[in-house]
DNA sequence: TTTTATTTTTAGACTTGTCTAAACTTTTTA
DNA sequence: TAAAAAGTTTAGACAAGTCTAAAAATAAAA
């Protein structure tokens, strides 16, 4: 079966909402995902739910199917193993190749992604410390650990970026946080949520906003 | 201007027909290049056409304008590039890279074209001997030395293949004839311009289907 | 529980790129 | 150079994906 873009696109979409939202996803959502009206969502649901790839019911929302999350899933592992080869091998900065990649994902070949995959070494994570899924679809899934989780005192490694938006990225370039970056939370203030870290050699205070998309490892 | 995947297929099909039959292209010609019907080339070509990206008088046939070859050439270029990176990089064999380049040569960006260059360390030629356009649209013709003009005892370097068709390639890897293969004509026959030639240790003889498409230097 | 607000779906329309069939040009040939 | 053949364009239609506006269903509030 052959899917267009736009098809692969929307199941994409349910996929990274349904993680994010327990399973069941409604239209609004996905339009906004998408940047398209409810009612295209409608459309297409129906027309994805001819070819088994959702479950769906009117005005209950959509969820993916065993094939159709197989697909979404092997969307994402071309996105991020493009990302992968944009940074490491084209020298790319970690926030400039999302919308690269989400053309990339979409060339057609039943062999490529296995090739460069076995060209990159076989990572295991993207650029942002997202688990790049293995070619049967299985992807191992992030420990729930946030920096803003973590108590006075506490030391842990950078292992992903939640938000990985251009702007949080360019910020985190600015504060010299990146992947690995060890970081020790000296105290929490209580007010804001806001916490006083050592990266390094440098001291910073590190509003919620931030510390709550840092998946980080204790040390 | 941002062009659709279908608008590039059609500069690239009128660059290259162009090219190969004197610059002016018929409607015909055009569709027969990208199995459509003649009169859906007729609408693309008025559309092309108000975009100032070709040259057309109803009933006299195409031709690209400035900006239209521009466009082309650097459609061929991007396509060169990544035939050398599925070749070089990721291990495909020279017969089986056209079709996934068709998709990649229509991935929109700025700078990733001139990176992917400069990773592969500025090559000249694609895996078929087919010159790469620089950056400025600049493109070297091939010299038009075919292996069916060269007269008994001399020898030549293979350079590039005129017809990269799945089967001619495939063909040609069986003979083990590659670019830099070293090809000297031991005689030419009148009868049905066969020549017999020895490559390396072999002799073998070669059809005029074949040497008539296999661009040569003389040595 | 009835009314109101929100969400979702349907209906009809538009765009892109395609097609077939018919009309029109140009070219070929007699 | 007139008739036939070949090539090209127009007209009207269709599929995919989108939209707006209106109708229908669900959820929230009174």
């Amino acid at each position: 079966m052959s899917l267009s873009q736009t098809e692969e696109n929307y199941l994409k979409a349910i996929y990274s909402l349904a993680y994010a939202n327990s399973n069941k996803v409604s239209t609004t959502l996905i339009s906004e995902e998408l940047n398209t009206k409810a009612s295209s969502v409608t459309d297409m649901i129906q027309k994805l739910a001819d070819k088994d790839l959702v479950h769906y019911k009117k005005y209950q929302g959509v969820s993916l199917t065993e094939i159709g999350r197989k697909i979404a899933v092997e969307i994402v592992r071309k996105h991020r193993l493009w990302e992968v080869f944009l940074v490491n091998k084209l020298d790319y900065n970690w926030d400039e190749v999302h919308e690269l990649a989400e053309q990339l994902e979409h060339i057609k070949s039943e062999t490529l992604i296995d090739k460069l995959e076995a060209f990159l070494e076989f990572p295991t994570h993207d650029p942002h410390g997202d688990p790049i899924p293995d070619k049967n679809g299985n992807i191992e899934h992030h420990k729930n650990m946030m920096l803003s989780s973590l108590e006075n005192g506490e030391s842990c490694v950078v292992i992903g970026i939640k938000d990985s938006s251009d702007p949080f990225l360019k910020f985190l370039d600015k504060l010299q946080i990146q992947l690995g970056s060890i970081i020790k939370v000296v105290s929490k203030e209580p007010f804001d949520n806001s916490m006083l870290v050592e990266t390094g050699t440098y001291s910073i205070s590190i509003s919620h906003q931030i510390s709550k998309n840092l998946f980080v490892k204790k040390l």
